[in-house]
DNA sequence: CAAGTTAGTGAGTGACCACTCACAATGTCT
DNA sequence: AGACATTGTGAGTGGTCACTCACTAACTTG
C-alpha cells in the first residue's frame, strides 16, 4: 500500500531527530512518547530503539543537536565582530530563535529534566560551558555582562514556552527586546498556534 | 499497625501540597506519579483525588502556591523601600531562594509543561503579571530594568535545576551573583545534594 | 447512644509506555 | 541467480499510571 522509501541508517536518524524536536519541545522529556516520535517520523517504534537504543539516548542526541543549532547561528552571527558589537550580534541571533520556538523549548526541558537526572543535568552544564567560552573568547565582555547575557537568553526560553508575547498587554510586550520586532514574532507565534490548532483537527478527524 | 492521624481535609490539603512540591520539583508534571505524591504525604492515592480531583489540578494548585511564596518573600523584602533599593531587596530574596530549590524549580517546570498544556501556560503568565505589576509599583523603574529583573530570576531558576554552582570551574563560578554568597549557597547545594542520596538509599533499602 | 457527616482506603480498570524478539522486505555484490 | 547485509516491522510483555468505586473508620452532634 504504502510506498516504502528506504533511507540509509545515519539518514533516518536525522529524520527521527527532526521528529523528536518537535515533539520534545511540546512536552518534554517524560510527557513525550517514543510512539509519538516514531509515527511522526514514519518509522515503526521497534526501529527507533534500534536506532538510538533508549528513550534517554534519544533525548539527549535531540538536546545535543538542539544545542548545536543554537551555537552555530551565534558563532555565525558573531563571525568577523568583536567586543560590543559581537556580543550584540550573538544576543540578536538568540532572540531570531523565537521565531523557531521549537529549539528553544526544547533546551528548557533539558533544563527542566536534569534535576531527576544527573546524565542530562551534566548534559545540560557541558553546552553551558560551551557557550560560556565562545561568549566570552568572541565578544571579551566581562563576566558580569556574560551573565546578563545568558540571563537574557535563559528569559527568552521561558518566553517562548509560556507565549508570553500572545498577550497584548503593555506588561506583557514589554517584554519583547527589540520593539520593531514585535509584528514578526508575534506573527510566528500566530503561526505556530494555527499550526497546532490545525494538527490537533487532524488528530480528531483520524480518531473519529 | 500505623496509627492513623486524622486530620481535617484543609490540613491535609497543604500536607499533600507540600510533598507535590517536593515530588514536582524534581520530575516535573508528566514525570511525576500522584502514587509518589500521595505515599510522601502519608495517605492513600485514591485520596490524593478526591482531595485534588485531577492531577493537573494538583500541579496547578502546586504552582500557585510556590508563585504565592515567592510573591510573598519578594513582597517582605520589598516592603518599606523605593526604587534602586526596594529592587536590589527583592532580587535578594529571589537570589535567597537559590537556598529552598524547590520553589524555583516547581516554577521552572511549569513553564516547561506551557507549551504542551494551555491551562498552564495561562496560569504561568497569570503569575508574571502579577509579578510584573508587584515590582514596578514597588521600584517604578524602567520596563528595561524589569526586563532584566526578571532575566535574572530565570536565570537562576535555571542555575538551581542544572545545579550549576556545583561547578567549581571560573567561569561555571561567575554566574553567582554575589560571591560572598557563594560557600553558603554551595553549601545549601551540597546539603541538598547529601539528602538525594540517603532517600535514594532508603527508597533501595525498602526495594530490597 | 444513635444518626449523620467527614476522613480515609483496598482493590481494581483500561489505557499507555519503554523496550524486545523473531521475522520480513529491500537492497548490494559476485 | 544466490549469498549477505541492512533496513524495517508485527506482535507482544511486564510494568506503570491516572482515575474509580464500593466500602470502612473515626469524629460530631442531638
Amino acid at each position: 500500500m504504502m510506498v516504502s522509501t528506504r533511507m540509509t541508517a545515519p539518514e533516518r536518524r536525522t529524520a527521527v531527530l527532526a521528529a523528536a524536536i518537535t515533539e520534545f519541545a511540546r512536552s518534554g522529556y517524560s510527557g513525550t512518547s517514543t510512539d509519538a516520535i516514531a509515527s511522526r517520523a514514519g518509522i515503526s517504534q521497534p526501529y527507533l530503539f534500534r536506532l538510538f537504543g533508549t528513550k534517554k539516548d534519544l533525548f539527549v542526541a535531540t538536546y545535543e543537536l538542539v544545542s548545536d543549532r543554537i551555537i552555530a547561528a551565534m558563532t555565525r552571527a558573531g563571525t568577523g565582530l568583536t567586543g560590543e558589537e559581537a556580543r550584540d550580534a550573538m544576543g540578536s541571533a538568540y532572540g531570531e530563535l523565537l521565531q523557531d520556538p521549537e529549539l528553544l523549548q526544547v533546551q528548557l526541558h533539558g533544563f527542566a529534566a536534569a534535576p531527576g537526572d544527573p546524565e542530562i543535568a551534566a548534559t545540560c552544564r557541558k553546552t553551558f560551558e560551551v557557550l560560556w567560552h565562545l561568549i566570552h573568547e568572541r565578544t571579551g565582555i566581562s563576566d558580569d555582562e556574560i551573565l546578563q547575557f545568558f540571563s537574557m537568553g535563559m528569559m527568552m526560553n521561558v518566553m517562548s514556552a509560556i507565549d508570553l508575547l500572545s498577550v497584548s498587554d503593555h506588561w506583557a510586550q514589554s517584554f519583547c527586546p527589540t520593539p520593531e520586532k514585535i509584528t514578526a514574532i508575534q506573527a510566528a507565534s500566530q503561526a505556530i498556534k494555527n499550526l497546532r490548532i490545525a494538527e490537533l483537527d487532524k488528530t480528531q478527524e483520524v480518531s473519529a
